[in-house]
This record gives structure tokens, sequence and C-alpha cells, in this order.
DNA sequence: ATCCAGGTATGCA
DNA sequence: TGCATACCTGGA
């Protein structure tokens, strides 16, 4: 458990992604870009909830307020400038392409503000008021497969114990792609772990399920591909084929890591909050499901994620 | 200590 | 179809 070196602080360049007090699986040794200004305009509550808010489970906030995050083979840092607008740096010597990485992670291309106006908030004052809590609330695009392994980790497991099973998995049996920084597994790497192996990642029982779900993918080579490309209805039933993927699972990858925003993820938390504020007591997940779909139209998901964020500040 | 946590699969009426 | 229960494990 040692924090990291001055060495390591040394290599760091640039005006500002220099933090003196890293953490332990802080970002590895490398130097980084200068800052470079996105359009995109947000809170810092905004910021940490689409990146910490239960869609991403790789994004860590650093000590000087800046996060750091991984997807792929890539690693990016996050800040917020003093105006406002989200600021990115990148690795020294990065090619061009984690510039577009970051344009389809961030979907810097929808304008989710206006996606947001076209919720029902004119007349569902809940929705207004989650909306205008936390303005300009985006949905990442995640990779597909990688979206698929983190919500097999996530049943009846809190964000932090999620982000440890996601940490160990990648230490474990990702490619290392920068010093001490590891990717995800692919499912082909995940597919020749025995089940009793993965278990060491504090994965618990949904070790059986990410041993069952490679052993799937493994036999059909292309079907997640596919899946991903499919209509909404159609990939959910396709992906609900999967051990450990039920009905919550695959509208949290589909919505996350497809980018389909229709999908209407009901969750505990969600269960509860429309019991609540919209006096659905008693309902069940598939009431629940289809009145999301109804009440909030073919941007449901965004809903949700405003709807989940709320729930999640009020309870602390 | 006992219970619960971004669920799913299975076994019974 | 509909409703309990088991399933791992760490933290409150």
């Amino acid at each position: 458990m040692k924090t990291v070196s001055s060495r390591a602080n040394r290599a760091f360049s640039g005006p500002s992604p220099n933090p003196t007090n890293q953490v332990a699986a802080s970002p590895s040794p490398l130097c980084w870009s200068p800052w470079k200004s996105t359009a995109l305009q947000v809170s810092a509550t905004t910021l940490s909830e689409t990146l910490d808010g239960g869609q991403t489970f790789r994004w860590r906030q650093q000590p000087d307020l800046s996060w750091s995050g991984q997807w792929s083979s890539h690693q990016v840092r996050l800040r917020l400038s003093a105006a406002g607008l989200v600021q990115y740096a990148i690795p020294t010597g990065s090619n061009r392409s984690i510039r577009i990485a970051i344009r389809t992670f961030l979907r810097l291309d929808d304008d989710f503000a206006a996606l947001a106006d076209t919720l029902p908030w004119r007349s569902d004052p809940h929705i207004a008021n989650c909306i205008a809590t936390f303005p300009g609330l985006r949905i990442p695009r995640q990779p597909f497969g990688e979206t698929l392994l983190c919500f097999l980790c996530s049943a009846t497991k809190q964000i932090v114990q999620i982000k440890e099973m996601v940490a160990l998995l990648a230490k474990n049996y990702g490619a290392e792609i920068a010093p001490n920084l590891h990717a995800l597994p692919t499912w082909e790497t995940l597919a020749a772990i025995p089940e009793d192996t993965l278990r060491k990642c504090l994965l618990g029982f949904r070790a059986r399920y990410i041993a069952a779900t490679a052993q799937y993918l493994a036999a059909r080579p292309g079907w997640l591909d596919e899946t991903e490309q499919l209509p909404y209805p159609v990939a959910k039933q396709r992906l609900i084929e999967l051990p450990g993927v039920g009905a919550k699972v695959a509208d949290c990858v589909l919505l996350f890591g497809a980018g389909k925003l229709e999908a209407f993820p009901v969750d505990t938390w969600i269960l509860k909050a429309m019991a609540k504020r919209y006096d659905l007591t008693g309902w069940k997940p598939d009431q629940i499901t289809h009145f999301g779909r109804q009440h909030f139209g073919p941007l449901a998901g965004l809903a949700q994620q405003y709807l989940f964020a709320y729930e999640r500040a009020q309870a602390r």
C-alpha cells in the first residue's frame, strides 16, 4: 500500500493535471497534454453525477477535483474550467483517435439540454425539478461489452462495491495499457477463467453469471457486436438470453452501452422513486417500465437518469 | 449481530 | 402468471 512517489509526480507536466497527493490506484505516471476545452458547460454536481452516478464505474475524482477515467484502451482526465467548461487532458503521445473516442464517450455531438427539453417537464413538476437540479446531465456512451461486464457485477451491490469489483477484474485480467493501468478484460479472456478463480475479485454469486456469459459469448462469435446494432426491443430480448442478464441489466447495457435512450431500467431506487413521486405504490417493475415509457416517451432513459440522480441526492 | 445492497434464476401455488 | 427464496460478501 504505497502512495505515488515523488518521481511519479515529477513525471507529470503541463499546467495542471499535477495532483500533489494522489491516492494509490490513481492515474499512472504519464505525461499529460495541456487542458483543452470542450463546448460542454455543466455544474460540478452534474459532472459528478454523469461520471460517478452509477452509469460508469471507472472514474475517480482526484484531490484536485479533476476526474480520471478510462474505457477501452483510453485514459482521460476531465475537469471544469473556472468558466464551467468541461476540459480534458490526454496522455502525451496519444494519437488522434482518442479525441474521437472522447467525443463518442461524452456524446459531444448530442445536445442533452435539448433532449431534456423534450421530456414532459411542462406538465410534470417532479421531472422539472430533477432537470433543474442537474442541468446538462448526460448519458455517456460506453463500450458495449464493458458495459455488460460492469452491470453483471451490479446485482444488489452499491456503486463503490461495483467499482471495486471492476477494478479488480481489470487489475487481475486486463491488458496493461499504461504503467499500473489496466483495461477491462475482454470476454475472450474471461471465457478462459474458471468461476472459482473469478470469485477472488469479490464477485460473489455474480462470478457465475460472468463465467457463464463468457462461455455463451465464446460459442457465438459476433453475437455481441450484432446485438449492439439491433433495434432496442430485439436487442433487449437477446441480452436477456445471457445468464445473469434480466430486464434491468439489459436496459442498463442498452442505455449506457448502446445509446438506446428509450431503455428505462427499473431498479429498487426507481421503484421507490416512482412510488413516492408518482403515487405508484405497489406497482411491479414491469408495470413501472410500461408507465415510464408511456409517461416520459422515447427518451425515457434520460428521464430515468434524472430520477435516479435526484433520489440519490435526496438520500445524502 | 442482523440486515441490506442499481437483481436474477428457480421453485412452488 | 405470480410470488417467495437462495445466491456471495462487506459494511452499517
